[in-house]
RNA sequence: GGGCCCGUGGCCUAGCCUGGAUAAGGCGCCAGCCUUCUAAGCUGGAUUUCAGGGGUUCGAAUCCCCUCGGGUCCGCCA
């Protein structure tokens, strides 16, 4: 066993022995500096060193450079990347293909050893805390910020697998007017005045959805009549003011409706560590701490009686540049307690991540500047995301121009078990069922975290709901196919090879009459620990679908190329049976990282 | 008025941070592949002024500037 087998990262090794060469000859060419190799187009091998920029310095034709190194490479001094790489000089281009026998090895034996861990990083004793979602427990999620859950968990799970200790929190707005117009709703407004639940509705007994009409016709009537504003505004005074069974009441109210958004996002596999309620930040004194601190600050002025940081210095421009941080009446605002709740948080962990939509871009810089102010040594980092949209336009639950998170489910598990059923009709209904379950929850979590972040996605029932192509059941019928070779293997009594049995392998004879497909398989199944490390500490989680979509694809193309149980040749078959498990292993992996199951059949 | 983000074949998306070899996938379209490990699959084909213009560079979808189109923000709200 050698030391790439032992970290489970056979391409970095490589990398970082050919990187050493590269600038090793450079050096002795007279050129010094980093040098990038970059990823060629697949044909021309695997990685690859441009030599424009040398031709510059040297004074001399970028092919001549190329085949120069080239042959300067080949020098026995080389004899550890010669190993690791074939060489050849491509017109100006220098270009590294991976040895197969390398590959294999290295590559196939180590998903083999470490199994479900291949791609786990060693722990790095850094503690994250990602909050996501923080959604107002007023009513249901609705599909326009059901980005915030699926990119929240998603990167969750990335950085776990990372090596980061990760603590997902929920952060519970139940101090804002919001919570207060629920509670004064659910209160005060007899059942027979709100919108009659409809008996059809598949969710009449959640609370989010059976609570949110109180929350919408107690706004309602807030917006005629002054006198009830003001009610309000003395709920959200006594709880401030430290009113004990105000503050229960609203709390338990939104708890109510939290219930049945938190059964929502269960149903897609996203759950939380921690919910932090927003009073807490009062009752711990911590609100308190960050205005008596603020205040004497430099850039701390006073506007009236109210409190505010200017922060034109900083940066922030536009109609207004003031941070106000309390009241005139010395209470405190929200931004007060989302500031004292990231001071707190800040103080245990070593990274914060939040997940914001792009219309909290401000607010999350001026809090960043704040925390500075404040003396955090740690700043929060934010991953924005844009809205889901409808094509009419933006959604909004007032104009009834809105497609519920639990509608989404419902349409789409309703579609999945209509696909299985044309698609395997001899299958029993328990069968359809499990299937059309993990096809539908899988597709919504996979439409919306292939979009990078920023980018604004218009919801389209066809779109959410495409089963072919780049979808999560393409990568699951993969996975599926990968089980159902291995179980008829397993019925035959054929066993798959272990990582010793593969590493001989990569020295018998038909490692070179492998076939381009199975060799390419190979590749891409190198490339899952780098993949998760770029999509994990870029924050960018739309890189694993994108990944697993090339993985599957892969397969696929062997699959159609390389029979695998029906071959003839014992070695081929039993080399092509370890493939199977390993890309088995990986998609598997990787559907986990996006919080979709892997089925074993469908 | 001022920030920030997006604009890639008919449609959707990747690539942009870190500039390089014919712009990569999917949907749809056309032509094929199920007596051989599940056709939710595979093979081949057609379609692109990478929003537009200028600049930097040996080289620009990628970097810089401007324009246009779309999103979003600028409250003693949350």
């Amino acid at each position: 066993m050698n030391e790439s087998n032992e970290f489970g990262f056979p391409i970095k090794k490589a990398r970082e022995s050919l990187e050493k060469a590269v600038n090793e000859v450079l050096g002795s060419l007279g050129c010094t500096g980093a040098v990038t190799l970059e990823k060629p187009p697949r044909e021309m091998g695997d990685l690859a060193l441009p030599c424009f920029t040398l031709a510059k310095t040297m004074r001399k034709n970028p092919a001549l450079i190329a085949k120069d190194i080239e042959t300067k490479l080949a020098d026995h001094r080389f004899s550890d990347l010669q190993k690791f790489f074939e060489l050849e000089a491509k017109g100006p281009y220098l270009n590294f293909t991976l040895r197969t026998d390398y590959l294999i090895a290295n590559v196939l034996s180590s998903i083999l050893r470490k199994g479900a861990n291949y791609g786990t990083f060693p722990l790095r004793n850094e503690f994250v805390i990602l909050e996501h979602t923080s959604a107002n427990p007023n009513g249901p999620f609705h599909v326009g910020r059901a980005r915030n859950p699926i990119i929240g968990d998603t990167l969750a799970r990335i950085l776990r697998k990372l090596g980061f200790t990760v603590e997902v929190q929920y952060w519970v707005n139940d101090m804002g007017r919001q919570a207060a117009t629920l509670s004064w709703g659910k209160d005060n407004i007899p059942d027979s005045s709100v919108a009659p639940m409809d008996p059809d509705n598949p969710f009449k007994d959640k609370n989010d959805h059976r609570l949110v009409r109180f929350y919408q016709e107690a706004h309602r009537r807030i917006e005629n009549d002054e006198k009830l504003a003001g009610e309000i505004d003395r709920i959200l005074y006594e709880i401030e003011d430290g009113n004990d069974e105000i503050k229960q009441n609203v709390r338990a109210n939104s708890i109510k409706v939290l219930e049945g958004m938190k059964e929502s996002l269960s149903r897609l596999n996203i759950n939380f560590d921690k919910f932090v309620w927003e009073s807490a930040t009062v009752e711990d004194g911590t609100v308190t701490e960050v205005i008596d601190i603020l205040k004497r600050s430099e850039y701390a002025h006073q506007d009236q009686e109210a409190w505010y940081l200017e922060l034109e210095e900083f940066g922030i421009s536009g109609r207004s540049t003031r941070f106000y941080f309390t009241r005139g009446d010395g209470t405190s605002l929200y931004t007060t307690r989302d500031l004292a709740y990231h001071l707190s948080k800040l103080r245990q962990c070593d990274r914060a991540v939040n997940i914001l939509g792009e219309d909290h871009k401000l607010q999350a810089n001026q809090l960043k500047i704040a925390l500075g102010l404040l003396g955090s040594k740690v700043l929060p980092e934010s991953i924005f995301y844009s809205f889901v949209s409808l094509a009419e336009g933006k959604m909004s639950t007032r104009k009834a121009q809105v497609v519920y998170l639990d509608d989404l489910i419902h349409e789409s598990l309703q579609r999945a078990y209509e696909e299985v059923a044309r698609r395997r009709p001899m299958l029993d209904s328990e069968q359809k069922k499990r299937i059309g379950l993990e096809v539908g929850l899988g597709s919504i979590r996979y439409n919306i975290i292939r979009v990078q972040a920023d980018k604004r996605i218009v919801f389209r029932w066809e779109e959410a709901l495409n089963f072919e192509g780049d979808s999560s059941p393409f990568l699951q019928y993969a996975h599926a196919r990968c089980c159902g070779i291995l179980d008829k293997a397993n019925y035959q009594n054929y066993e798959t090879p272990s990582a010793d049995d593969v590493e001989k392998m990569a020295g018998d004879d038909f490692v070179m009459g492998i076939h381009d497909n199975e060799r390419n398989l190979i590749r891409i199944l190198a490339d899952f620990p780098d993949r998760i490390e770029v999509a994990g500490l870029g924050y960018r989680p739309h890189f694993i679908p994108k990944y697993l979509q090339d993985l599957a694809s892969a397969f696929n193309n062997f699959y159609q190329s390389c029979p695998v149980i029906s071959g003839t040749d014992e070695n081929i078959k039993r080399f092509r049976l370890g493939l199977v498990e390993c890309t088995r292993i990986v998609l598997a992996e990787g559907l986990d990282l996006l919080g979709i199951t892997a089925p074993e059949s469908m």
